[in-house]
DNA sequence: AAACATTTGTCCGTATGTATA
DNA sequence: ATATACATACGGACAAATGTT
């Protein structure tokens, strides 16, 4: 298997780092409930630190609306609900569908194997119930197709989305099956014979098939 | 003229939003150069406040990819290249098209009233070569079609590359013609029509095409 | 290489403003 | 309505890290 080659600084992550990752974690899996008010003071003694990197990690999750700050009032976890999975797909699967038009155009042979690899392993996870990793080797799956893209904004803009859409999976035990595992294969298949037509739409079907996942949800 | 209901409250903004607001300003207009690098403590004199809203400030710019921070070394402002207008047109036009797609879906005849006052105006700007303005007029028909669709995902991320796209402009002296006038036009027309596909096709390539502006771009 | 000068990251105190009794 | 308690926004100081001579 090829180990990933990790080129991170072992440089220790700033106060402000751990706070942001932390909050962040805590917010998705649910540590901190959606409406939950937040007390930087409590935060920061719970973390350790000082109230400063706590505040500037806030900054960032509004941004990325994970809290909504009233200022000088108080600031809140967003709430969680099953029916923004409506809002969140349509742009996601857009940006998908373009990230593998753009992928397509630098595909390598080492990519698809890659690609492959990876599909491999979303299929093992499925098959032995291991839900929560099946979950995040998908994402490795579709990372990679973003990073083949090699545009910033993109890659950028879909984190931001798929952090969105990780907190509902959670909040609400979704699960993906048997099914997206050809859906891969379809999409693997499709860049390799550059089909770029039925590679946008199979993409975009891909992610907007999500939301029934979240059956009440019209 | 319906004047547009102002639900602002007078609240006077706090040193943070005076610090953004500003910094986003002075980045997009040049006063701060690219690669320039940016020492709080001066910011924060030159404001008049302290270093703590200017270093949250810098947060957020820095997600939106103003600033790029160096942790423990320096923050500088992020180049402008050219070239980037390439990778930050195809997710806005995809984006922008969705977003017809959607408001479509929701139009009302006063919708469209607003979009032909607008573009109006967007053709009088035009024609008494008041291009700055023609500019901002141009966003303004666009954020129209952007809120009718009522997602707010899809109207935060136009937002933030509406920015870049901005800067770019505004560093490189791009001017908007005659020719978008006729492209609103057909926007209208299309939307008023349901005709998806036809509006689809015509908004990204109304995005796509800016990039003809940028002649030396290929 | 070592001491210096900056600049950043962090801490904490205070004032302003908000909610509650 | 007034007073009280409290949380937030901001300021200013310190310490750690950087790069500079």
């Amino acid at each position: 298997m090829p180990i990933p080659t990790n080129h991170e600084k072992p440089t220790r992550q700033s106060a402000k780092e751990t706070a942001f990752n932390q909050l962040q974690q805590w917010i998705i899996d649910g540590t901190l409930l959606p409406g939950e008010k937040i007390n930087d003071s409590e935060i920061a003694k719970a973390l350790g630190v000082s109230r400063t990197p706590v505040r500037e990690s806030l900054q960032l999750l509004e941004a990325q609306g994970f809290v909504k700050m009233f200022p000088g009032k108080a600031t809140q976890v967003t709430e969680v609900e099953r029916s923004s999975i409506k809002e969140l797909l349509p742009p996601l699967a857009a940006l998908q569908a373009l990230a593998g038009e753009l992928a397509t155009q630098r595909l390598t042979e080492e990519t698809v194997t890659l690609l492959e690899n990876t599909n491999q392993r979303f299929a093992e996870a499925i098959h032995s119930e291991n839900y929560y990793s099946a979950l995040k080797i998908d994402e490795t799956f579709h990372d990679i197709i973003v990073d083949t893209a090699q545009n910033k904004y993109i890659k950028n803009i879909i984190e931001q989305l798929q952090a969105h859409v990780r907190r509902l999976f959670f909040h609400n035990s979704i699960i993906l099956t048997e099914h997206s595992i050809e859906d891969h294969a379809k999409i693997i298949q499709l860049m390799r014979e550059r089909d770029i037509d039925s590679l946008n739409l199979i993409l975009k079907d891909n992610w907007l098939r999500t939301i029934d996942l979240f059956p009440d949800v019209r």
